[in-house]
DNA sequence: CAAGCATATCCGCATTTCCGAATATGCTAA
DNA sequence: TTAGCATATTCGGAAATGCGGATATGCTTG
């Protein structure tokens, strides 16, 4: 039950939500996680570590950017599945989120490429 | 999003999670679940509440006797069954809940029933 | 090595959530 | 109607969670 209630915790926040809606769609770097939902950096930071610790998402380093994924296959899966599919995909800030990472990701990708 | 962090919300918590672990095997009147969890009244009565706002679980009145139960073929049905059926199973503490209820459905149904 | 960037963590404070005894509400039966 | 039971709500205080500027860490490149 212990990881359980972390998990339900983990999802239990208006920002965390948002940031596995943009991950569902895209692996992203940090920094282009704090321009498109446009939070300050260790705001970011410190939930993308909540749910890192979670298992909810991963993280790989790619020099001294980090990018950050939904897990997937895990046992939580199709919880985190079921969650943005059938429940997110119809909220319309999400869906401006959506818009705004794949504005961003079609500049050069990572740190330096804002346009 | 709003429904969906309310619900994940409502699922944040070992008392409601062992709530709906009970509930989904039986339907069960308040009086029984202060029996069989050995919480105050006032403490499951709004544990119950707070679930009840959220759609997960529903009330139905039995004179002054109150059953509640698991609200079935709704949006949220996948989400609660993947979570009791897949994470919530192998739990010692809720299994034990679970040895209790059974005991405690085997007495008199109701809040006089106890043996 | 030094400078600079990307990310994580710290810290004081604000907000939210939880607790359970006490109390209120509302139903039932005599 | 009154007593008594079942449930819900209130309330003050404790604990957990969130915030974001400031700072620390750690990598990269010159």
């Amino acid at each position: 039950m212990e990881n359980t209630l972390k998990l339900m915790k983990s999802l239990s926040d208006e920002i965390r939500l948002r940031i596995i809606n943009i991950l569902y769609y895209s692996d992203l770097y940090v920094c282009e996680i704090v321009d498109i939902l446009k939070l300050p950096q260790s705001t970011v930071s410190r939930h993308l570590t909540i749910m890192k610790n979670t298992n909810v998402i991963e993280d790989t380093k790619d020099g001294s950017w980090i990018k950050y994924s939904i897990v997937k296959n895990d046992s939580y899966n199709n919880i985190v599945k079921n969650i943005i599919e059938k429940e997110l995909i119809n909220d319309n800030k999400l869906k401006c989120d959506i818009e705004n990472m794949k504005i961003r990701i079609k500049c050069p990708r990572g740190c330096k490429g804002k346009c």
